[in-house]
DNA sequence: TGTACATCAGTGAACGCGCGTTCACTGATGTAC
DNA sequence: TGTACATCAGTGAACGCGCGTTCACTGATGTAC
């Protein structure tokens, strides 16, 4: 008995089950269609509720726009760095490069990587999402990083340092090509930004390689 | 007589006048605020006018965005190349990323490369602002290359893919950077990102360096 | 186990707001004679 | 040069629409005895 209570009981299982429908259904339409495109109206209607109770699982739209972001980034960081180990750092980027800087990435937007997807609307968002996309940002860095923790203590700088240009290239790459719409110059951004993901190089200019 | 006609009249001189006004905050605001910043209501009264003449200048406001993008990008553009000729091509990116990767054109969207501030609008916007966007990034490429379109013919397409990546990499790391807000990471994605533009490389990963 | 009351997720109408667009009107400018 | 009429950039009220949020209400679930 009182296991079943602390399990939770029907009610608070069907709640449960009705915001996650929710922070699905903001998730795809926040990657799809950016802040905007979270219309509560919209995103209750996908769940199979109504728009009114809403406010029983969020406190406001700010609220849901922050849960879905955080949700649909450990999702897409999860299936972006996969399990397969690399042989090296340049391997690595060559690898994440490879399933990031693609067409079918480009073309669902609504299982995509919501850092490309947002730029422009985190950079005119409130202080509190540029918190959380930054923190989502550092995430994925870290992840990307997180296979060479190892390597000494000098070379961490530089590893850091390729990551952060590693993923402005990777996002400028894809947002970019999806801005131009479809066509020849969006796969050729793509192939040019994959194959300089990969040789991504932040040495300073004062020392020649 | 004929002369002053063909000059416009006082009344085709003060439309000019007003709709260079009209465009020129559609274009700061278009920057700042993105394609939801340009409401109609505020550019004209940025332009000191009511709203209601708006028709009068543009047929509806997908016309005003797309001149207004048009307006924006030939202004930054022309501030961006400057007119310092460059020793060598290398040299050119390094210049280029220094003058584009930078806090103050972070800091600035009002003056800003439009590419940078509208790359989630343009990717949810119909195909007639992606084509312009396009069109836009297209002339961009092409005034990176033009100083060196006497190369052979061979480094021709090698130029291209650099300046692809480059301006990936540019744009992605003003856009990045904005979308973290203001702090310690986003100033080292702009040196990271400016770094690696200055150094970027398109070789397949087939032929090693 | 059965009954009476409390809780609260979800409903649906309503609100105020800003948006793009339309339209009858005004009055300074332009044209015809 | 002077007068009568035509043009049209700009005004300001009004429209329908979708938005985020509020709120009185409902009815199934949970609790107390």
């Amino acid at each position: 008995m009182a296991d079943i209570r602390a399990q939770g009981g029907v009610r608070a299982e069907r709640k449960a089950a009705a915001r996650a429908r929710i922070l699905a259904s903001a998730a795809a339409r926040l990657r799809q269609e950016g802040l905007d495109g979270v219309a509560i109206n919209t995103v209750m209607r996908d769940a199979q509720l109504t728009h009114g109770g809403f406010y029983a699982h969020f406190k406001d739209k700010q609220a849901l726009v922050q849960a879905a972001l955080v949700h649909a980034l450990a999702d897409t960081r999860r299936r972006w760095m996969g399990r397969a180990p690399d042989a090296s750092w340049p391997a690595r980027l060559e690898r994440l490069a490879r399933r990031y800087i693609n067409p079918a990435h480009r073309d669902h937007p609504a299982d995509a990587c919501a850092l490309a997807a947002l730029t422009s609307d985190a950079a005119r968002a409130g202080p509190a999402l540029q918190a959380t996309y930054a923190a989502e940002l550092t995430k994925t860095l870290e992840a990307i990083v997180a296979p060479f923790a190892e390597a000494p203590e000098a070379d961490q700088a530089r590893l850091w340092d390729e990551a952060l240009a590693f993923m402005a290239l990777s996002v400028g790459s894809v947002a970019l090509a999806r801005a131009v719409g479809p066509g020849a110059l969006s796969d050729q951004i793509l192939r040019a930004g994959r194959r300089a993901a990969a040789r991504i190089n932040t040495a300073p200019k004062e020392s020649p390689r």
